[in-house]
DNA sequence: TGTCATTGAATGACGTGTCATATAGATTGA
DNA sequence: TCAATCTATATGACACGTCATTCAATGACA
């Protein structure tokens, strides 16, 4: 029985679902063209970015962002393959590690901002 | 430099993913542990089964969705291979295929539907 | 009619996310 | 102090999406 409050909500649902998947396309393609790298991966940059405080943070990252833990890791990873980010061990507590920029990543952060913003005031703002 | 329009911007494209994610991930799990079937897949069959008319439906369920021509040529692989779905040859165009559920998938997508259209209310309309 | 470009769909290689599990360090309580 | 348990992260198997390519059918035009 579909009711027309059923339509509404699919309708609704649908526009959610295109206008996220069109915007993070589009900022991924962008940011893989000019940076080399993924939207997931410019996310963490950006949170470690905005971290200023030295708290252990592999775990807060978790906690700010819908990936999974196993996902976060293998995104840091990368970045650290890439030289963009440092995993530093937590000297109060050795299980947990924190993140930092290197001076590579701090330069690349803030270029590709500038673009990841101004994809989102195109698409999100109009 | 971070203006706070850009923030704001930043936040509201973190709201929309986790919202998108979150929504996404509960129909997920719901229809998987209740119909075996992902969230992709409901969605080719609730496309399916609003197209009452018979037109050539590949193609024009690509244009429908955010899914790759690719992905869901995939998604349809394993609907078929559930038996919830026949693609059917055009006589217009030998190229195209037509999709049509078989009685099975007709009665999992009343079901799913339900479940589906409940988990969108919860999540959206508060 | 014959060639060339185009279109609808399928496929294989590959990257990345997820789940379950492993590992090492921390904490609790007897 | 020593188990038992819990917590932070890493890892391997696997599923799925994407890109590039392929194949067959169509259309266009000489």
């Amino acid at each position: 029985m579909a009711t027309t409050q059923d339509r509404q909500l699919v309708e609704q649902w649908r526009s959610i679902q295109n206008s996220y998947f069109r915007t993070a396309a589009a900022i991924d393609r962008a940011l893989e063209a000019k940076f080399d790298i993924g939207l997931n991966e410019f996310e963490i940059l950006d949170l470690v970015a905005e971290s200023v405080d030295s708290a252990c943070r592999m775990k807060a990252l978790g906690e700010r962002t819908p990936m999974t833990q196993s996902a976060v890791s293998k995104v840091v990873d990368r970045l650290e393959k890439a030289g963009l980010v440092s995993r530093v061990t937590c000297t109060d507590d050795r299980r947990s590690l924190y993140l930092e920029l290197t001076d590579a990543g701090r330069a690349l952060h803030s270029d590709a901002a500038v673009e990841h913003r101004a994809l989102l005031k195109e698409n999100l703002g109009e």
